[in-house]
DNA sequence: GAACGTTGCTGAAACGCTTCAGCAGAATCA
DNA sequence: TGATTCTGCTGAAGCGTTTCAGCAACGTTC
């Protein structure tokens, strides 16, 4: 490992001298021209590299933000957001760790984020308890933090979310447009920020356009949906010509129920998810769905995280940014069968 | 910032006794036990959390792990390899630090790692170029490393895998036994190891069972696949009736042109996947498909890796460990049609 | 009762960096 | 010419740990 003393003692100068040239701020013209090459050109030949590790503990700061997600199994937005995190983070030169609530307790998430003195946390948290405990304990640290595509859990820090309401009040737009008046709404019964917001928006556009809302919450995540059967079985003059899924997981479920029961997409029945990813694509007819903007929530999140550590004090004051999702027309919707 | 020091000072004593006893090496009898008492209770009180940054800078050890990753988007195995690798990680007290290469240039990821003085490195690559440009920067700096879910990029270090090949065979002769013989293997053209290994399932198979082979190599990752259509478009009696995939995506795009031709699945046509994971039960028909244990190979690589920090010595001798593969019969493969 | 061990603790150096006071010497100014 | 400012550089302290030599005090052994 070559260290600054090495670098001084082969440039024939000091280590400050180094320091102050390797981190540029030789400008204030405290060092000579000379000696700055020589010193940049022995950093290069001996291969230094600063040790971020003392760096950090001299000067307090460590240029390292976390990730902490309570994500279950097969979480499809999971690399999304870490693309979009990451994406922003490297541009400022800052590292991310990621850690999982389903893999290490809380104690000891905690114990890594103040003992690696993390600059800041993101988090992306279903379970309000988590959040809550995790949060009190940063405050007390003075670790900055935010949560990202999650409810708000305090009234500091900052949340960004995409703004759903709007973007199925597109479909259902989308789908009046193309024809059909018989629209069903299909999500399932938790209490999340999300539920409510997508609900909001499918009442909202049903009303505005004069139609009668029908909506369909799942008991469970998991099919069969028995309601879901029930109105594909009816008569094509009173069943469903259009499905509106909470999430794209939910209008493939719909899917395959209009599959067993030989209704086709999107000639019989049209289909529009929520979230876009690798499910619409890889359906077999490409879902229209509303493409929700993972990765920029992650790089916006990030922004608001690191200006957050820049100014502490601004953790005091609730930050919402709702970030405009996008109707994506797939395959999936089409004009709705004759009555 | 709670220091060893204040806690020295408030327990009345000096910090390398503090020290000792908080990392437990007061057991050597070089501690009385009041005074250990007396340190572990004011530590508690003053909420003392060990600076892991000064601790590494003195031990010149760091409790942290990276993954480097050149992923492309929609990565479904992403969150399945990194829970595993968290898994294993956390409950050996690492942290774990994510790159994406498609976000950082390799010098500043390996900035990073070398700068953080990052403890090993996991790689989950497939282009070769990346991969060994790190590896040599790597070995130069003595940070172990290994691959997993990849081909094998060098002579040293490990590499974990699925062993694919096994994987093929038992999806062909489970269609076997459900009477079909006309079996059509469909993956792309790259030059990659899964490519070769799972094509070389299905041909081991289809030699032993005496049928013949039908490989369609599709030139791009992104149909339509004309091939594919030709084959779905011939009659009944010559049509084949069953088609394995490389992976999940591909099964499910033999299933979109199936279903534009009105075939239906599994009645008509039976499918079988390879990876396992959220595409395959949100097909419309819930996919029959070979699991890869990505969570297992996860923790493995982990494993393998912090034993190559412990003993960097291994990393001369290279190691390959291939994780058995599961068929999972879904819907999506029944009894062929009657000929 | 001298030599030696053991027990229990402390002090200080070291890790690799940043930062700032300070010191020469040169340039500028009154 | 003496005072002042500027330029260019160094030395040392400090960040929070670990670790090890060393030092009392006490007990044991012969």
């Amino acid at each position: 490992m070559v260290t600054l003393r090495d670098v001084a003692k082969a440039a024939g100068t000091s280590v400050s001298a180094v320091s102050t040239v390797l981190n540029g701020r030789a400008e204030a013209g405290r060092i000579g021209a000379e000696l700055q090459k020589r010193i940049e050109v022995t950093a290069r030949d001996l291969g230094y590299r600063c040790n971020q590790l003392a760096r950090s503990i001299a000067t307090g700061l460590t240029r390292t933000i976390a990730l902490v997600s309570d994500a279950g199994e097969h979480c499809e937005y999971f690399y999304e957001l870490n693309a979009g995190i990451l994406d922003s983070a490297s541009a400022h030169q800052y590292a991310l760790k990621i850690y999982l609530t389903a893999h290490q307790s809380l104690a000891s998430i905690l114990e890594h984020l103040v003992g690696e003195r993390t600059g800041g946390v993101l988090f992306h948290i279903v379970n309000p308890g988590c959040a809550t405990t995790l949060m009190k304990a940063l405050d007390r640290e003075q670790i900055p933090y935010g949560v990202v595509n999650t409810a708000p859990f305090s009234r500091r820090g900052f949340r960004v979310d995409s703004d759903d309401s709007p973007g199925v009040e597109a479909a259902v737009r989308h789908l009046h447009k193309l024809g059909h008046r018989r629209i069903t709404y299909f999500d399932y019964n938790q209490e999340v920020a999300s539920i409510y917001a997508r609900r909001e928006g499918y009442r909202t556009a049903m009303e505005q356009l004069g139609l009668i809302p029908d909506i369909i919450s799942a008991l469970e995540m998991n099919g069969p949906y028995p309601e879901l059967q029930r109105r594909f079985s009816a008569p094509a003059g009173t069943r469903p010509t259009a499905v509106v899924g909470y999430s794209d997981m939910l209008a493939l479920k719909a899917f395959g129920h209009a599959y067993e029961l030989d209704l086709k997409v999107p000639a019989d029945l049209s289909l529009v998810g929520f979230a876009g990813l690798s499910l619409a694509d890889f359906s077999p007819v490409p879902l229209s769905t509303v493409k929700q903007p993972f990765q920029d929530m992650g790089r916006r999140g990030t922004e608001l995280l690191l200006e957050r550590i820049d100014h502490p004090e601004r953790m005091a004051e609730f930050h919402t940014d709702l970030l405009p999702v996008m109707l994506s027309p797939g395959k999936s919707s089409a004009a709705a069968p004759n009555p």
